[in-house]
DNA sequence: ATAGGATGTTACTGACCGGTAACACACTTC
DNA sequence: GAAGTGTGTTACCGGTCAGTAACATCCTAT
């Protein structure tokens, strides 16, 4: 999950039993953040977790909200790396890009332990506050944006703007319902079939490659 | 907000001075809790806000938690208050309706001091627990559900769950995006315009009283 | 006037919070 | 073997947390 590596010389890198204290730290945090809470989690837990103490934290990381910056990134970073690895599969075709990210959404959200977007759980954690995460949680965000709204753009979207952000609401929608709804009553098992109604009023029913006019 | 009161015989009930402690406290508290989150308010910040103190809040509520919980069932009391008042004015017409409270989403989300829903926010902070208001805000959500499925079988609505959840989505999203873009963002501001892409597509475009099929 | 209930005041508990100081140990590299 | 680095151990700081005890005061109904 965080890749650095001193130069132990000779040893194959990987198989080393116990990474550095540092990635173990974040990983730690990584799950207990997303499971329970920024808030609810304290250092000593992640410590403790992570097998180590108080002072190799606080001699890898500034504070505790410089670790949850860079839980935030790390996740970030992951989930556009996935984004990445499903567009790929659909090479040209704006709209069956599209189509499989949102199916990846509906089935990650079937994993026993998916609690919503880390970003969308932390932006709610630390409203009214100056947390340094809340930049990039926000940056995130308009990443994500302009990926939706790039594949709009080459599938020719009639209203291109007002088209991403119905499909931003569905898919925050999605995440954040997880979390409010009973597990066996979760909404987002109809994702696929509301984003294809608006698919096909805006972009047409045919695939994105034929129609330039609905 | 909220209405008991002593019967204080023959004094006009309206402008008294100051109302009970009880209704003081719950006031507060849920005004710290919807800005800040149920976990970054202490019991010592809501007594100090209500102008009382520690002693007056443990003798009207047996918890913390006891009293997120009511904090929360007066926000959905509220909530489908507003939203009864908002469909009366579009008496037999379903559609009208559902544009009407989509509408006052997005106007209430202008407003200043907005923080996204009450109770998701509450589902973010209390996930990974065993908290009582966790029932509250499951019941609060299916409630909502039915409120909406119900204008839109009323409608005709082709495929009625589909379409109820789709929009359910729609709303989730257009608050917790409140709290997650940047406040020049908010991409809800389109959610009326997708709405209505939904609904020409699964009702017909003419209103809901016209057509029994598209 | 008085009794009873609602409210305020002060002080306290034990636990946890984020963060730090001082020191000891293990290991690699030269 | 010496130096340097990464790591572990223990104890501690001041602050805040939810919750309670004992006592004082005010208001209102009778």
């Amino acid at each position: 999950m965080s890749g650095a590596q001193t130069p132990t010389s000779g040893v194959p890198e990987e198989q080393q039993a116990k990474p550095r204290v540092r990635d173990r730290l974040l990983d730690a945090a990584t799950e207990l953040f997303y499971q329970q809470g920024i808030n609810c989690v304290g250092v000593d837990a992640i410590v403790c977790e992570a097998g180590t103490n108080k002072m190799s934290l606080y001699r890898n990381f500034a504070s505790k909200d410089e670790l949850v910056v860079q839980y935030l990134e790390g996740r970030q970073q992951e989930h556009f790396a996935r984004w990445d690895e499903i567009v790929a599969d659909y090479p040209g075709d704006p709209r069956g890009q599209l189509e499989a990210l949102f199916q990846s959404f509906v089935e990650r959200g079937h994993e026993r332990a998916h609690c919503g977007c880390p970003s969308a759980n932390a932006a709610v954690e630390l409203r009214g506050t100056n947390h340094p995460a809340l930049e990039v949680i926000y940056a995130g965000r308009a990443r994500a944006r302009q990926y939706i709204r790039d594949r709009l753009e080459a599938a020719d979207a009639k209203n291109l703007e007002a088209l991403t952000d119905g499909l931003i609401l569905l898919l925050e929608g999605a995440m954040l319902t997880r979390l409010s709804y009973a597990e066996n009553a979760w909404p987002a098992e109809n994702l696929l079939a509301t984003l294809k109604i608006l698919l096909d009023a805006e972009l047409g029913p045919r695939p994105a490659k034929r129609g330039k006019r609905a």
